[in-house]
DNA sequence: CGCAGCTATTTTGTATGCAATTCAATCATA
DNA sequence: TATGATTGAATTGCATACAAAATAGCTGCG
């Protein structure tokens, strides 16, 4: 296949996940000819399928039909399959294959409740941990998702928002605390609660979020906790109300 | 409506966790006959030799020698493999197969970091939504436990211990943070910290699952809580320990 | 001894084959 | 028309085959 993979730092391993930085870290070790699993090529795409929505909640994996869209055999696909229904992006049907795992009202709920807890410790392990330049990036990433919220770009907005959470749980240092957040995330994003987001939530999550940087910045822990907490209870609420709308 | 809708018929479908639910549901489907993936028996009985330690942390998998062991081919114990890598129990060095994920005291912190806190928030949530019935079967367990520790049964009192957390978490009715639990739990498992329980430390744990007992019996959330998080922490340092004599 | 380089063996990664099951389409029947 | 059986096609689950890579084992050389 690549005859130039001929020679190997033994040292690193790749993971399926799809960190911010394992991401940097499998492109780099692509460039360097580092190895690569076909699976966990697959399990990234496919995984980016489920998450931007293109391959909808309970719709069918045909194997067939995905092996000639990412070009490989079928083991590959089965085992990365495997790998996404652990990570419970799917469900698996014994003799009846795999669909994407429906979202219910009822997961988003617990799913919601767990990423305020996470959250909210991860505000108070970032008061603790974070860098300034953490911080710094952070407070980047704010000032630009302010921008896209004042020229009414939702998509790129929604991309910063994402970032800065995403941010913020992975400069506690914590790294088993961001690969949890991380996954429990990734189903509810799912949901697709942009188009829900009105006018007057829309300034207020900014507004949260304002204050979100502030108590960061203080490293107000408490607050910090406090905020997140409730800035995640509102977001579900659009979410729920997104999920409504879309199985009404 | 789309055609998938369709495979909503179908209620049951089969995952690969090891829930005490499942657990007897699966055994119950195959009594009628239930499918089963073979992929699905192999991450049992491999999570099980991992978390039993005797699989131990860094071990390399072989595919050849667990085939023989497991009496099948490859490809499902290939496919077992990438889904307990998803989980975190296995990593994959591409080219070179898989290992056991080792057990480092940074991972261990972190994933105590995160047990104290789900299960304070499992506390929270089991005040509130614990049925009499939930509750009476804790205390079973916990008198059971009690019997064990007077008789200096170190392994059935530490399987009681596990299976009261487990309740706990399970009885809040939110499954995800159950299932979220146990996986971060089986992990820690793996320490086998058991031997490292002096008296003086045992008869301390079994003090706080009093206190923890009376304030869920009491449903004193905010006293479960605190009883919780300071019991977890306790825990950390025992398996700590563990772990420092084990490279030691 | 140690060790560099080559070769043989093992092991992994991917593709493919085959049997069993499920799905779909057709037809018969009430 | 709706329902149910029947049969052919598609799909899945598991086993196996084959190629590429990694490991282990030699050999000769210092």
């Amino acid at each position: 296949m690549c005859p130039e993979a001929a020679y190997y730092a033994y040292k690193i391993y790749i993971n399926m996940d799809q960190t911010q930085a394992s991401v940097s870290a499998s492109v780099r070790a692509e460039a360097l000819g580092e190895p690569r699993l076909l699976a966990a090529e697959v399990v990234e795409r496919l995984r980016d399928l489920i998450i931007q929505g293109e391959l909808a909640p309970g719709v069918k994996l045909n194997e067939r039909v995905l092996c000639e869209r990412l070009r490989t055999s079928r083991t590959p696909v089965r085992e990365a399959i495997k790998y996404l229904a652990s990570e419970g992006l799917v469900e698996l049907l014994p003799n009846r294959g795999a669909i994407v795992t429906p979202i219910t009202a009822t997961t988003v709920r617990e799913i919601f409740v767990l990423l305020g807890t996470l959250e909210g410790l991860a505000g108070e392990l970032a008061c603790a941990n974070a860098s300034e330049a953490d911080i710094a990036e952070i407070r980047a990433l704010h000032y630009q998702m302010l921008a896209h919220h004042a020229r009414g770009e939702l998509a790129p907005y929604f991309r910063c928002n994402q970032e800065i959470h995403l941010r913020l749980v992975v400069c506690t240092g914590n790294a088993t605390l961001a690969n949890t957040y991380r996954a429990l995330n990734g189903h509810v994003r799912r949901a697709r609660y942009m188009a829900n987001l009105s006018p007057e939530r829309w300034d207020h999550a900014v507004e949260e979020h304002q204050q979100i940087l502030d108590a960061l910045s203080r490293r107000d822990s408490a607050e910090l906790s406090a905020l997140l907490r409730s800035h995640l209870s509102n977001k579900m609420l659009v979410v729920l109300e997104a999920l409504g709308q879309q199985s009404a």
